[in-house]
DNA sequence: GCTTGACAACTGACCGCCGGTCATTTATTA
DNA sequence: TAATAAATGACCGGCGGTCAGTTGTCAAGC
């Protein structure tokens, strides 16, 4: 149905996936700034209107891209903190390769902190952070099991699992042009190469997580 | 001068201060996109045009100003670390405090990471983390004395202070009224109030200096 | 001291383009 | 063939940025 018109439910939403599709495609092809949502809409053989019949703004529709690869990566290290017994070193190792394989998120880290920025409502911004809390909650309970904390610092196991996934962020410093045209290794000591610095960082941080109160 | 038209050099560099203190002042008042460069020539009482008289984009104007408050934290980390001897535990206080001391600051953090991804050119990029590079060496050199690593380790060091400071845009979430909006805690551990998570998060971080290559 | 001319600080109408809207068109089916 | 809703694309306000023209300023000439 790819140039037909979306009869029914299921057409509709076939259509909403493939313009979610095109979006990330486009994404990891193009510039932010070159990213508008005319060129989207010319890519799929659409007009810009209808773009806005699925999602009401652009911030929306990379909300909804950024989400659904957050989703996918938290189901990924669920899925292998399920398994076995993983210490703080291995933690750290684990969150490095997982998040590797995932570049694509990654790249959309620093556009997120732009737009979350720029053009966000409240209420948007609220659904958003709920959204998180909730998906990070069975992270956290796993960093409980996994570095032998009582329940009792479950908030506190939260908390960090929080930091971890606003840490990402930094994991990608720019966009890959930028980092390429750099002479200079990225900023962050956090990124996507799997670098023994970030293993050494993400390890601090996990056992910081056994100190004190 | 204030309404009168700039005559020679000093004239025009006071009317470049008078533009970049109403801009800082602007970005506190106001939502980033609610900041446009026709606004702040409302402000100031001048035409847009005028504007880009003194700085070509809005981008390389928001640079300025924040490489003018970055450039004085840095000064002041320096004077304090330049005294007395500093611990990993005491230096993640040192760098709370002061940060709590420029809520600026921290303010502009998040702003910075999105006008990077979006508006900036790759000699721009190079020229910011060059400067970058630059101011932090001092401080990487002082951290180095403090934990107590050898000159060999220099390069190690340096790679931990852009670490930092990089880390540092994660220490403010969002704007205020935004992050007062949210009923739960923001989200990273690295913020802005006085907050024990941030201390343990960078002791752990200068802690993980000390081990391993 | 006054006029005048030249220079440059300053202006603001204008440009291209963006995200977003909505009256109209058109494909589809009962 | 009539009804319906998906799709369209001309259009809007406003943005960052431009530039030919305007105007304030000062020094030179009388």
């Amino acid at each position: 149905m790819s140039k037909l018109r979306a009869r029914n439910t299921e057409d509709k939403e076939a259509r909403r996936e493939q313009i979610l599709a095109e979006a990330l495609a486009m994404w990891e092809e193009v510039d932010y700034s070159d990213f508008t949502m005319g060129a989207l809409a010319a890519r799929l053989g659409l007009a810009k209107g209808t773009l806005y019949l699925y999602f009401p703004t652009k911030e929306e529709l990379f909300l909804t891209v950024f989400e659904r690869l957050l989703g996918e990566w938290f189901d990924l290290l669920e899925a292998r903190l399920a398994r076995g017994q993983w210490g703080a070193p291995k933690l750290a190792r684990l969150f490095a390769e997982t998040l590797a394989e995932r570049p694509e998120l990654a790249r959309l880290f620093p556009l997120l902190e732009g737009i979350l920025e720029h053009n966000i409502t409240l209420e948007k911004a609220r659904a958003y952070k709920g959204w998180l809390l909730g998906r990070a909650a069975p992270i956290a309970a796993r960093l409980e099991q996994h570095l032998g904390l009582g329940e009792a610092r479950g908030v506190r196991a939260l908390a960090y699992a929080q930091a971890l996934v606003s840490g990402l962020r930094q994991m990608s410093d720019h966009s890959p042009e930028v980092r390429e045209a750099l002479d200079q290794p990225p900023l962050s000591v956090l990124r996507v190469e799997f670098h023994p610095d970030l293993e050494a960082a993400l390890a601090a941080l996990f056992a910081g997580l056994r100190e004190k109160p």
